[in-house]
DNA sequence: GGCAAGTCAAATGTCTGACAATTTACCAAA
DNA sequence: TTTGGTAAATTGTCAGACATTTGACTTGCC
C-alpha cells in the first residue's frame, strides 16, 4: 500500500492527504478493480488517524466514483471499475458546471461543439451500421412534428448527434463527445427555434443521413458546417 | 434552501442524500458561486442529521470541486466557482482513470484522440497567433534531441498538440481536448519510438507548423491523418 | 443428507460530545 | 495611530458508542 510520507500534506487536511494517498494506490496500479480496501478501522489505525477522518476521505473517494463501499459482513470499500456510463454522467455534469459557472457564451460552446463533432463524422462513416441510421431517421421524424416544444426538439437533436457519434464505433469518442453535447444543452434550450429554422435543421438532418448511410464522410464535414452556422444564426438572431 | 423531501433518499446513506440535496441547490441557481453555506452546526439542524454526517456530505461536494471551505471565523463552506484548469485537471484524471481501469486499447485512444484534435484545426488555422507558432517550434526543437527519453518525447509531443489546440483560442475546445490527451498520455508513455518514426513525427510536426503559419486548415487535416497513421504504426510494431 | 430458522460476527452508517487549530473582529494600552 | 491581546466563530480531529446490514455459521428438524 503507501507508506510513503509525501511532504504536500503538511498543508493540513489529513482526510484529503490520505484521500490522495488512496487515490495514487489506485492510480498507480497498487490497487485494481475490484480490490477491497482495508476496512475503515483498519485504516485509521494505519495511517494513524481516527475513524472518521478516515470516512471523510473514503467519502471523497466515493464522490469521484473512484471507490463503491457495501454494507455487511463481505462488506467494506472496493475499488471501482468505472463504466463509461459513469464517466459519461460525471463528465457531462462537470461540463454543464463549468458551462453555467463560468457563463461561457453560447457562439463559444457551439463552435466547440461542432468542432469537436466534425473531427468524428469520418469515422462514423467507415463504420456506422443500420441502427444507427434507423435511430437518426427516427429522431428526424419526432423533430418534424409541429407541436414540438423548443426544449423537446433540442433533446431529440442531442440524440441525433449522439446517434451519430455511436456510429463511429470508438466507446472513448462516444463519451467525451457526448458528455460535451449534453454539458452544452442547458444553454442550447435558450434557444428559440422559428419554424424556417427547424426546417432548415432538419434538411440538414436529412442530408446527413443520407452521406452517412452512403458513407461519405467529406459531405458529412460540410453539411456539419452548414449546422455551425445555421445554429449560430438562429442563436444570434 | 431545500425544504424538499425527495423519495430517493430513503436508501440509506444521508450523507450522499444530503449531499446531492446541495449540490442540486448549486445546480438549480439556488446558490451561486462564492455563496456561502450556512455552518455545518446549522445544516445538521437543518437536515436534521448529526454533524458528522453533514461533513461528510460536504466533503464529497468538495472532492467534486463544488464548494470549498476555509477555516476561521468568517470561514465556512463557499460555492466554488470552477476555473477551466479545475475542470480541465478533473477531466484529465477522469479519461486517465477511465482508460486504464477498462483496459481501452491504444488504437481506440489514439483513434478518439487524433479524430478529436483534427476537428480542431481549423479553427485553430482561423485564430492561430504568433506566439502558439513559437511555442510549437520551440517544441519541435526539443524533440530533435537524440538523447530524449520517450517518456519526454511524449510529453513534448503533449505540449506540441496543446499548443495546437489553444490556437483555436476556443477555451471551451481547449479544456475538452486537453483532457483528452493528457488522459491518454499514460497509454503513449508505454510506446517506443525509434528513431526514425521520431523523424517522420518531427517533419510532420513541422509541416503543421507551415501550414498552421499559412492558415491551411485543409492541408493540416490531412497531416493529422498521417500523424494518426503514423502514430498506429508506431504503437502495433 | 438436506433444508430452514436462528444466531453471530464483521463491516459500514450514524450520533454525541469534546477538544484543537485557525482566522477575523474588537478592544485596550502604549 | 499602532500594537498587542483576547474572544468568538468555524472548520478539523478525535474517541467511543450504538444502529443497521449482510453473509457465514450453527443448530435442529424432517
Amino acid at each position: 500500500m503507501s507508506d510513503n510520507l509525501p511532504k504536500l500534506e503538511k498543508q493540513t487536511d489529513l482526510s484529503a492527504a490520505i484521500a490522495e494517498r488512496i487515490r495514487q494506490d489506485i492510480l498507480s496500479g497498487a490497487l485494481v478493480a475490484d480490490d477491497r480496501l482495508p476496512s475503515e478501522s483498519e485504516l485509521s489505525e494505519t495511517h494513524g488517524v481516527s475513524r472518521a477522518t478516515v470516512r471523510e476521505a473514503l467519502k471523497r473517494l466515493a464522490a469521484q466514483s473512484l471507490i463503491r463501499t457495501k454494507r455487511g459482513a463481505t462488506g467494506g470499500a472496493f475499488v471501482h471499475r468505472q463504466s463509461f456510463e459513469d464517466a459519461y454522467t460525471q463528465m457531462a455534469s462537470n461540463a454543464t458546471l463549468l458551462i453555467t459557472l463560468n457563463e461561457v457564451d453560447i457562439t463559444t460552446a457551439c463552435e466547440a461543439r461542432f468542432a469537436l463533432e466534425r473531427g468524428c463524422v469520418r469515422l462514423a462513416a467507415k463504420h456506422r451500421q443500420d441502427h444507427h441510421l434507423d435511430k437518426m431517421r427516427a429522431e428526424i421524424t419526432r423533430q418534424k412534428d409541429p407541436e414540438l416544444s423548443d426544449e423537446a426538439f433540442c433533446a431529440s437533436d442531442v440524440a441525433f448527434h449522439r446517434a451519430l457519434v455511436d456510429a463511429a464505433g470508438n466507446p472513448v469518442l462516444s463519451w467525451q463527445l457526448a458528455a460535451a453535447v449534453e454539458g452544452i444543452e442547458p444553454l442550447m434550450n435558450m434557444l428559440t427555434y422559428r419554424q424556417r429554422d427547424r426546417d432548415a435543421v432538419i434538411s440538414l438532418h436529412e442530408a446527413m443521413v443520407e452521406a452517412l448511410e452512403a458513407r461519405v464522410g467529406a459531405r458529412l464535414e460540410i453539411l456539419m458546417d452548414y449546422l455551425r452556422d445555421q445554429t449560430l444564426r438562429t442563436a444570434l438572431s
